[in-house]
DNA sequence: ATGAGGACCTGCTCGC
DNA sequence: TGCGAGCAGGTCCTCA
């Protein structure tokens, strides 16, 4: 699913649901799911059985729960990469499997299940150690290069700035790329854009520091508000773990409303292919730079 | 050392 | 009705 406010609403659910519950067993039931884990689909499911879930976490787009083994302190976490179509969802041991599901969680309570669900298998699952990630913090290895997101405490905004100012690239690029900053995805780089009036293909190291502020702030206003509105979803692959969707795609300016007008000017929105994906901008709130970096 | 491009998947929609 | 093309919210690896 997943952007930063879709990931947190999937967070949120997995603690409430997860959180203090041991694991009985773990069915792996797609191997590209598993890939992640090194040491493959058996011993994940081994490390799994038994172990108690202590709480749900996540940087950016990346989504762990902390496992305890013998009442100790967590040192190893299940990551959760939901990628473009994954779901974490809480179903009765009873329910039929989903057609696309991948890995199966029961619990010793013989409570709800957790299953991971994904169409396009870009997700998947990983038992790794907690290291010291950025900022200190402890986050599964294959975490440990991620940026710190915009809403997690201790983000530095000034830091971004200066990051993003050195890079010499196009400013949509920088803010999809999670070594600088993390949870921002194509949806919510577009808004951001609009809201600092931004042109997507604006090279980097020419903002100027308000235009950096702009967008920063862009960012974090807009995925709050989605976060409040439960996440953006078009259709029934971005669901919480309940299977229900955010209603944010109605309050989206820029993203996937090609051709209708701006909300700001009253112009018609385009859409550019960039990245191997698309581009939605208003042509007059964010003229194109004469130097642009595609 | 950075930055850009392609690879990795399934399924849906559109146009012919 | 069938079929290919194009598209979808991400990340990683490789090559320049």
């Amino acid at each position: 699913m997943p952007e930063l406010p879709e990931v947190e609403v999937v967070r949120r659910g997995a603690a409430t649901f997860a959180a203090g519950r041991t694991i009985a067993t773990a069915e792996v039931h797609h191997p590209r799911a598993v890939r992640r884990h090194v040491a493959g689909g058996a011993d994940l499911a081994a490390r799994l059985a038994g172990v108690t879930i202590t709480g749900a976490e996540r940087r950016g787009k990346f989504l762990w729960l902390a496992l305890s083994a013998d009442g100790e302190p967590a040192a190893e976490a299940l990551l959760v990469h939901l990628g473009m179509s994954g779901q974490l969802l809480v179903q009765p041991p009873t329910a039929p499997a989903e057609k696309h599901l991948r890995v199966r969680l029961a619990f010793a309570d013989s409570g709800p299940d957790l299953r991971f669900v994904d169409q396009r298998t870009f997700g998947g699952l990983s038992v790794e150690p907690l290291v010291a990630g950025h900022g200190g913090r402890q986050v599964p290895q294959s975490v440990a290069h991620i940026a710190l997101d915009p809403l997690e405490a201790g983000f530095d905004a000034d830091a971004f700035g200066a990051a993003l100012r050195r890079r010499r690239t196009g400013v949509k690029r920088a803010l999809l790329d999670q070594t600088l900053i993390s949870g921002i995805g194509n949806i919510y780089a577009d808004e951001a854009l609009w809201r600092a009036k931004l042109h997507f293909a604006r090279p980097t190291e020419t903002l100027r520091a308000a235009e950096v502020e702009r967008v920063l702030a862009g960012a974090v206003e807009v995925m709050s508000a989605a976060l409040e509105a439960g996440g953006t979803s078009f259709d029934s692959l971005y669901v919480n773990v309940n299977g229900e969707s955010g209603y944010f795609d109605r309050s989206l300016h820029v993203y996937g409303r090609e051709g209708l007008e701006c909300a700001r000017c009253g112009s018609a929105i385009r859409r550019d292919a960039f990245m191997n994906r698309s581009s939605f901008s208003c042509p007059r709130c964010q003229p194109r730079p004469r130097r642009a970096h595609w």
